[in-house]
DNA sequence: CGCATCATTGAGCTCGCTCAACCGTCGTGG
DNA sequence: CCACGACGGTTGAGCGAGCTCAATGATGCG
């Protein structure tokens, strides 16, 4: 409802892969075995909805208009799940960093980017280190595609078609 | 119904990450927009059932299970999307191989593996290239995990626990 | 047998990682 | 009000896992 929140799945040492940022109005949180293999966390003040499951479960005719919203929202999950898949395999350090703040741009329709989450936050959902963000941020900064704010605390898109060409 | 098949997705420069092999029993290709992004191939002799797909848009109450097997069917790919995003982020070589070995015995319920699949197909679903596909399995091998079959044709998993502790 | 395709192996390189130092901002307590 | 510490971010130097390029080997098919 407002807010932000990350998902995310660990390895055993502690690896981690940020599946998903969360804005308001975004679903999560739905999960098909008997047990969450998702962490999530808010990464500002947040407040959540919350379903409890046997909703989705149900099967009689009255709740046939939820059932397709549950079929649209996991059809929607899973192809981004797939548009992150190219991205983590297929992509340079640049390229996962400009199709990051596209799609962020395009999820808040706004070209200035507040961003609550922290440089290690993207990087572990890029699969990228902490150090290799920041860099390419600089990279961007001084090529002119992008502004940063004071205290890093907003990013501008400042070339939208520059940022496009980049991501592959 | 028979075979396998692979489902990928491309960049502009053919740059390629398959996202996932499928097998009998397997049902793919469902997509929520109006045009599919993914391609399919079929990687031996393969028969498919297909279904269109207004099938899946109807609504009426008669359908109710259909919808039921829909939404589980979609829970599982994207869990099993989390779980690759989760490799390709995060793991090292070695480890992506012996995930990949481990998935296909579990899911072939076999721990001999007959791979239709080329070493190319595998390096464009884990996020490696084919030479360093080629030294994993050749180093699987020195170490007395797997066993090839002449041909390269097959592979025994020869240390199930060994395997299991390489993935992390 | 000869060619095409796929796999292996080696040598060298590069992108992104590691390690480490430093900086800026903010919040807290003297 | 300032000093200081904590935290997040930036930058540099060097390294290494995995990539590139190239040669060689195996298999199968016409």
């Amino acid at each position: 409802m407002s807010g932000a929140v990350w998902t995310s799945r660990l390895l055993s040492d502690s690896r981690r892969q940020i599946d998903k940022f969360h804005f308001v109005g975004d679903v999560f949180g739905l999960e098909s075995g008997d047990e969450y293999l998702c962490s999530a966390e808010a990464i500002e003040d947040t407040v959540v909805a919350i379903y409890p499951r046997h909703i989705f479960e149900s099967v009689s005719p009255a709740d046939a208009v939820l059932s397709g919203q549950l079929v649209t929202a996991l059809g929607h999950s899973l192809s981004r799940a797939r548009e992150h898949m190219l991205l983590l395999g297929c992509k340079t350090a640049i390229e996962k960093i400009a199709a990051f703040l596209l799609s962020l741009a395009d999820r808040l329709k706004n070209t200035v980017l507040t961003r609550p989450m922290t440089r290690l936050d993207i990087a572990d959902h890029l699969g990228l280190t902490i150090e290799t963000v920041s860099r390419s941020f600089t990279h961007l900064e001084r090529e002119g595609l992008i502004e940063t704010g004071t205290g890093r605390r907003s990013i501008s898109l400042r070339d939208m078609r520059g940022l496009r060409q980049l991501d592959a």
